[in-house]
DNA sequence: GAAAACATGTAAAAAGTTACATGATTTT
DNA sequence: AAAATCATGTAACTTTTTACATGTTTTC
C-alpha cells in the first residue's frame, strides 16, 4: 500500500490537482513508483474521504474543472507513521529476464538480440535523461536536507538505469557470437 | 502475464510439482519473478486446462498427493511465441526510495537510518549467496546455450544486488551526518 | 500414535491495468 | 464553431497478496 504514501509525499512537496500528480509521476517520482492517472483519482478520492487530504475551495462543478489538494494534518501523521515502519524489499518483476532464461530452453534468435539491443537503447535514453536531470539541479546547487534526499534518489534513478545498460551489453556481447542454435547435451537440473 | 511462462519455462528445464516449482522460484528463477505457491497452484490448474502441460499419471487421490506436471508441444510453442514479443520494461516499484524520498518532506530520523542498515545487511547477504552459487557454477564448468544464459541471469542478480548494496552504503554515509532535522529554507517546487 | 513436515488447494481482499466516458478550456 | 487539449472520472478485468483449510507421509 505504497501509493496513497506517495501521494501524500507528492502534494506535500507541492499542492497539486490530479492531473499535475500524474506527470510528476512520470517523472521525479516515477524513478521508483509510477501510477496511471486512473490509480491516482481513485486514491485521491479515498485520501479525502479518510480526511488525509482536501481539495482546496473552488466553483461548484467538479467534473472537467481543475480541483487541486492539499495535505491536512492526519496526512502528515500518517505519512510519518508510514515511514517509520519497516518493510521487506519486495520481490522483483522482471520479464525481459525472465524471457532471456526461457531462451535456455527454446533457443536463442536474432530476433531476442534485437529486442535486448531495444531495451538497451531505452534504458540508454533514460539514463541520459536523469543525468540531464542532475546537471540542472547541480547548476541550482542547493542544500537543503530536501534536496540531498531528492537527489539521493535520483542518484538510485542513474545507478539503477547504469545496472541495466551495463548488463544488457555484456549479455547483448556473449549471446551475439553464439552460434544460433549449438545445442549441447541437454540435462534436467537446475540451480542448487 | 508472465507467471505461466516462468512456470512453463521452469518446467522445461525440469519436470516439477508445485511444492518444487515453488521451492525454485525462490532461488534461480527468483532472482527476477517471485511467485507464492497459491499463485502457482492457480495457475498450474489453468495451464492444464489449456492443454500446455499434463499431470504425470500417478494414484487416484490427488489431495496432499504430489503431483508432478510436464509440458506438451502446445506449451513449448506458446512459450516460443511469448520469447518472440516485444515488452516494455515495466515500471519499478520501490518503497525502499519512496520512503526516503518522504523523508525528505517529513525528516530523516535516526530509525529511518537503522531502515537502510537493514536493508544494507539483506542485501549484502543475497549477494553473497549468489556468488557462492557462482562459484558453484564455475567450477561446475558446464558451457551449453543454457548454462551460458542461466549464467547470465545469475550476474544480472549480482549486478542487482551490487548496484543496492553501493547506493545504500552511499545513501547511508550522506544522510548519517544529517543534523537530525536541519530545516533549511523550505520551497515547493518539483524536479522539472 | 502424536508431532512435524510435506503437499495441494480455496476464498476473499487489495492493487494494478485497460478501455472507455464526459465536461471544460483553448486554439484555429 | 470545430478541433484539440486539458481534466476528471467509471467500469470491468487481471494479477497479486493474505489468510485459511485439509490431506499425506515421515519421524520420534
Amino acid at each position: 500500500m505504497s501509493l496513497p504514501h506517495a501521494i501524500l509525499t507528492a502534494l506535500l512537496e507541492k499542492p497539486s490537482s490530479g492531473l499535475e500528480l500524474t506527470r510528476r509521476f512520470d517523472r521525479s517520482i516515477g524513478y521508483f513508483w509510477s501510477a496511471t492517472h486512473q490509480q491516482i483519482y481513485r486514491e485521491l478520492g479515498k485520501l479525502e474521504k479518510n480526511a488525509f487530504i482536501r481539495a482546496l475551495p473552488t466553483d461548484s462543478p467538479t467534473r472537467g474543472r481543475r480541483k487541486e489538494y492539499e495535505v491536512l494534518p492526519a496526512g502528515r501523521a500518517e505519512l510519518e507513521r508510514w515511514v517509520g515502519e519497516n518493510e521487506q524489499p519486495r520481490a522483483l518483476r522482471d520479464t525481459l529476464m525472465l524471457r532471456l532464461r526461457a531462451t535456455g530452453v527454446v533457443g536463442v534468435d536474432a530476433d531476442f538480440l534485437a529486442e535486448l539491443r531495444r531495451h538497451r537503447a531505452l534504458h540508454g535514453a533514460r539514463l541520459a535523461e536523469y543525468r540531464e536531470f542532475q546537471r540542472r539541479d547541480t547548476a541550482r546547487g542547493r542544500g537543503t536536507e530536501r534536496d540531498r534526499v531528492q537527489a539521493l534518489v535520483l542518484q538510485g534513478g542513474v545507478d539503477m538505469e547504469l545496472f541495466w545498460v551495463n548488463w544488457l551489453d555484456q549479455a547483448i556481447a556473449e549471446l551475439a557470437d553464439t552460434p544460433e542454435d549449438a545445442p549441447g547435451p541437454e540435462d534436467d537440473r537446475d540451480r542448487a
